[in-house]
DNA sequence: TCAAAAGTGTTCCGCCTACACCCATGA
DNA sequence: TCATGGGTGTAGGCGGAACACTTTTGA
């Protein structure tokens, strides 16, 4: 069989990619969303999406539509997973490749997202979604919680300065649990992958807190000791 | 825009499923390849594969071409990755979605695997590989390690009745690490999730040893008390 | 001076690890 | 009787969890 024959006659698909976008401000994790412009279910809250063209992967599609809808490029991306079912989108059978994005907002409101309808909600104000899009957040979550737990991926979430205070409270939202003060510190410190500052924050408290830097060669160094972050 | 219009110039691609087939036989670890029937790359080692039809979601397609392959059902299978590159497959331009499946070889056995030119090979076996196959094992291998940690899903590859020490070296070979065989034994039973049967197995000693079996009931117990399976 | 957040140590308990000998039995 | 794999217990150390008070300083 010709190898021109034999892909010849194979079905071909629309594929998508959708951005489950995560961000974290005010001691709250927050999700992108958007109104889709689109029929069907034009008006309709949606997560970012895209389709894929010929000319990028899978993966560069979605850094692609991560760009055109918050501006934002080098962004921490990772694959989700792929949604497949034939009557998944109402429009047409489309197979979608989920992934999700950690953004520091602050960064990103330099870049306006009104123009794409786009706006941050915490968890517990999502609307209803269009599809399976409420199904991706929740595994999307629950990836989220798996790899924050033994991998430094909070910190995409974060400033580049930080206090322990803001580290602790973005954990707790990730895993939705209060965590000890003391005990929290302890650990993330005996890790020894942060760079503490001289300067401080005072934006919360009259004394101030310490800022701190995730210190990426401190990190590699813990790895090449054969030790494991964990949070 | 309407719907008709929104989709209609959007570029449609093949979508291909491909299967990591896993299988314990003999204490070892082992692969389920095949050599290549079509052009390009016929009669290299590949893995199973096949294209994505329109009347069936991207799971249905694999579990399709798991059937076809093995002519087992029921099995088994997990979402590894979606490989995406332009160029990935030297024939078309062809995204991939790989899965891994955890089979019983005993009960394979009793479908021929030779009308497709499989075999089963362990892992220091595997020749070398089209496109990009070999990292697709390379991934499998790691989610598999991650996901027999903490889920139950070694027994996947075990007879339904079987020995502590098949057990134990089972999880030897995914590990790629000795275990302690007290330590072990004492952990997998806390957890209480086996059911000890009347039954040995006396074709690896002559004292015998206890036929064990997962109790899926056990291990819900275990769960809905908060616990987490880990081994 | 006081309110509000930052920062700091110790104790206890459970779990993991390391480790060596007896048992049962077919050949 | 002996070789082979099956089966068993304990002691020490480490890390996780619980827990309360002092410090700083702007208002």
């Amino acid at each position: 069989m010709s190898a021109q024959s034999f892909y010849a006659n194979v079905p071909r698909h629309l594929v998508a990619v959708d951005c489950i976008i995560f961000g974290f401000e005010n001691s709250k994790l927050k999700l992108l969303i958007m109104q889709r412009k689109v029929d069907p279910m034009q008006g309709e809250w949606s997560l970012m999406g895209g389709f894929l063209q010929d000319n990028e992967s899978v993966d560069e599609a979605a850094a692609r539509v991560l760009k055109q809808t918050t501006g934002l490029e080098d962004i921490y991306m990772d694959q989700l997973s792929c949604y497949g079912d034939v009557t998944r989108d109402s429009g047409a059978r489309v197979i979608s490749m989920a992934y999700y994005a950690l953004i520091r907002i602050r960064e990103h409101e330099q870049h306006p997202t009104q123009q794409f309808s786009a706006h941050w909600l915490e968890l517990h104000q999502i609307p209803d979604l269009i599809f399976d899009h409420r199904q991706m957040i929740a595994d999307a979550l629950k990836k989220l919680r798996d790899n924050a737990h033994f991998h430094p991926i909070g910190f995409e979430l974060l400033p580049e300065k930080f206090t322990l205070s803001q580290l602790r409270s973005l954990y707790e939202e990730i895993y939705q649990k209060e965590l000890d003060k003391r005990n929290f510190r302890k650990k993330i410190l005996s890790m020894n992958v942060l760079e503490k500052l001289e300067e401080k924050d005072k934006t919360t408290s009259k004394k101030g807190a310490h800022l701190y830097r995730f210190d990426k060669q401190k990190y590699e160094e813990l790895k090449r000791r054969g030790l494991v972050f964990e949070i």
